[in-house]
DNA sequence: GACCCGGATGGCACTCAGTGCGCTCCAAGG
DNA sequence: CCTTGGAGCGCACTGAGTGCCATCCGGGTC
């Protein structure tokens, strides 16, 4: 399906062998193409700029992720839906765990490189906060919630990932991502908030007691009450 | 205290003449120093880039929140703390709304200056998430709660800025932050969660909503409180 | 007044990222 | 065979950012 151009996987292959032996910034561009053997203006065809080259796959990434979130189903847990997003974005990461290893090395002693990681995410969080806030249209903050909502749960996985970087790719991924995402969405999703008692086979005399631990957010409990009163 | 070098002010109001009137891409360093009359090279002396030129006083402000991170006070409510500390970058937008408006319309369609823009605001909020990371330590996670908090403040922040910024200036900027930042402390911290009813003095993390259809009877209630809180 | 000194400024040349344009080469297809 | 279109290449150009040195100027010293 997806053409595979040897001419790109060769300059990335051939910025990488010289962004880690002599550095980012100590690298031009003349030096990359002269490696690879190809001409200068070719490396400008497959990469935009010089700080492209070192994340030759988010592109393809956000296009999932967007496909994802565009496909309905589970419409009404939003929260979890956009966490399932965001795990996307680990299973590109943890599908060449060295490549992702040593351009963390890389992204965090180079400012430059930083600063252009930030505009990944930012696009990532984007494509959550746009989701969200069409799942949230018509509630009172719905895009403050989709706002709020999304940048936590790039912060949780960003959280998950760092630290899976930073142990060189040993420590479990999949594991302390879901581990942090379970956080996020017992603040902001259903988990946390467990009816006790027989909610489902509630009489109508019946009394309903609704406990939270772990500090669920207000609108949530409100939520809940207006479940368990059956309005919706 | 603090000195006023004019020749910075004069930099910075060429430059947003000509970004306004004929773009900021379309504008160079010359064309900046040409107007203001000075020498191109004094032009890097006080700014580092010509993105720089756009957020001239966000370097103190970002020496003013870690001041005020720094200077204890609250030790008990961080998350009060840190909603304070983003505040700060509130007061500073609102201390010239119309420089404040300009700006927003230009960083809205110049890419690179949105790039910027988001490396201005991770330095924040790596300030919010390292001072709650402190608070926070010893807590299992720790860091994670750290970074998600942070995230969330910063999200709820620039919600209600941005909100404001795009009301060209009219609304109230603080009540808009106030409310969106009153909306993440109900999610994290402890104050505004408040039980229904007369239940305060409960563990904070602890909210208890008890409901009751068609008029049970209060040994009904009082039983299912009990039920939940001797679970365990 | 002569002298000196340190900081602020200006001028200049240089590197390098990124762009526009026109050229060649080659493979597909008539 | 010729045509055509895309992929690669070469080259010249713009503009951001840097290093270096000359200059200017105000203040202090003798």
């Amino acid at each position: 399906m997806s053409s595979k151009p040897p001419m790109r996987d060769a300059l990335v292959a051939a910025a990488f062998q010289l962004f880690l032996e002599r550095g980012y910034e100590q690298t031009t561009i003349d030096d990359i193409v002269a490696l690879a053997g190809v001409g200068r203006r070719s490396f400008f065809r497959y990469f935009p700029s010089k700080e492209d080259v070192v994340f030759p796959d988010h592109e393809r990434c956000l296009a999932d992720m967007t496909a994802f979130l565009s496909s309905g189903g589970d419409e009404h847990e939003p929260v979890r839906r956009v966490c399932d997003a965001a795990r996307l974005v680990l299973r590109m990461y943890n599908e060449n765990p060295t490549f992702s290893v040593q351009r963390y090395r890389l992204t965090k002693k180079v400012p430059g490189l930083r600063a252009y990681e930030l505009s990944v995410v930012w696009r990532y969080e984007r494509a959550l906060a746009d989701y969200l806030r069409g799942r949230f249209a018509g509630r009172p903050d719905g895009t403050l919630q989709a706002d709020v909502i999304a940048a936590a749960v790039v912060a949780a996985h960003n959280n998950a990932l760092r630290s899976w970087l930073r142990s060189d790719g040993q420590r479990d991924a999949g594991a302390e991502v879901d581990h942090a995402l379970g956080y996020v969405q017992s603040a902001f999703g259903h988990p946390p908030v467990r009816p006790v008692g027989e909610l489902q086979e509630q009489r109508p005399e019946d009394v309903v007691v609704v406990v939270s631990r772990r500090g669920a957010p207000m609108w949530r409990v409100v939520q809940e009450i207006e479940a368990a009163f059956g309005r919706d």
